[in-house]
DNA sequence: TTCATTACTTAACATACATCAATTTTTCTG
DNA sequence: CAGAAAAATTGATGTATGTTAAGTAATGAA
């Protein structure tokens, strides 16, 4: 698991090559954590000291608004980060995360980017580019919200997350896409239909 | 103008001081430039080399959709920082840069805050802080955008960026919200009605 | 296995917002 | 300043998606 660990950060820092000793080094200290389905992970207003990297099973990051509803705002299945950059700064978290399937994870020390580029300086555009990517990932996003139709974001949806369209529940998926679960009950329907006819 | 980006940097890093020399090192190549009113500094597909700290006007980052309709991603009057994520990566950028009030912005190159890190270490929670405001920002309109009506998604605007409201004209607005601007009218005549009412 | 719970589907109806089109107001240009 | 262009408003109408409610299918616990 922190082996699955390691090609992760290897892979984000393309052609570096991170010793063992360095790994070793940065590594000393992460814990790995099992969670069982439906475990909350953080609570809203918690004030977690890691994130996680999902080395095995699948996370969730939601927020509940005022009508009580949910909104999810990130899936998280094997080699993806999962973490609250509230934390970071010492403020209350905005959102809960928890565990659609069984999950084993390592906690991410919230400074141990900082750390880690401390130690091995090579590291530090690897964690820049961590967080260049997903602002990215949520610039893109933004844009899906701002205008694609409930047709549209599915099928970005399926295209981003090949693999999960049957690991998550239908109406977690409808969430995601900011639609309701009937929606996108009929956006299936439709494009079985349009299929069929194809 | 340069001596406005220290400041902005020092409040950043809150109570750590940044020494004048420590500054000037960080400061030595940076340019300012002053922008005409409609001037587009980035296109799709550039390749820019720099980020623009705001120091006098207003810029807009925006993309164009498949139907030529542009969607605003972001706002940036004085003391703002708009930048491509996608430079970074030497990917072509996605999005627009133009000037909606005439500007002058200190040039931030791509490498600046590393650089700036390299050289001042103490710099180096500073860059994470920045980067972690800006994906906290992003989380919270997304938020926003999966569950507000028209007229919340005005009143947020209005609290967020309180002075902009007469600087940037109607159909933006009703463009970052993500409504059209028909729409933006009437909520702003309902809103008119009830204050005059109460 | 059976019962209870939760998820998903389907249909009828409601509504917020989009679209289209005409008018007024504001801004720009010579 | 006059005329043109762009922005904002207003009204009539359309439509995608939400809401409510009922039924069916899948899942989980005893």
């Amino acid at each position: 698991m922190i082996h699955q660990f390691k090609k992760y950060l290897q892979e984000k820092i393309e052609k570096i090559q991170l010793t063992d000793e360095q790994f070793e080094s940065i590594s000393a200290g992460l814990k790995v954590k099992k969670f069982e389905k439906n475990e909350i992970l953080q609570y809203t207003g918690d004030n977690l000291k890691h994130g996680f990297f999902v080395g095995k099973g699948l996370l969730r990051a939601y927020s509940v608004d005022a009508k009580g509803k949910e909104h999810i705002l990130q899936f998280a299945p094997e080699n993806w980060i999962i973490s609250d950059r509230n934390n970071m700064n010492n403020e209350p978290s905005i959102f809960f995360i928890d565990a659609i399937e069984a999950t084993e994870a390592v906690l991410m020390p919230n400074n141990f980017m900082e750390e880690a580029a401390r130690q091995v300086p090579c590291l530090h555009p690897m964690q820049i580019k961590l967080l260049n990517n997903s602002i990215r990932f949520m610039q893109k996003r933004i844009n899906m919200l701002l205008s694609a139709t409930a047709e549209e974001r599915y099928l970005d949806f399926i295209k981003l997350y090949p693999n999960l369209t049957l690991r998550v529940p239908q109406w977690m998926i409808a969430s995601y896409l900011g639609i309701t679960p009937e929606s996108l009950s009929r956006v299936r329907k439709e494009l079985a239909n349009k299929h069929f006819k194809a």
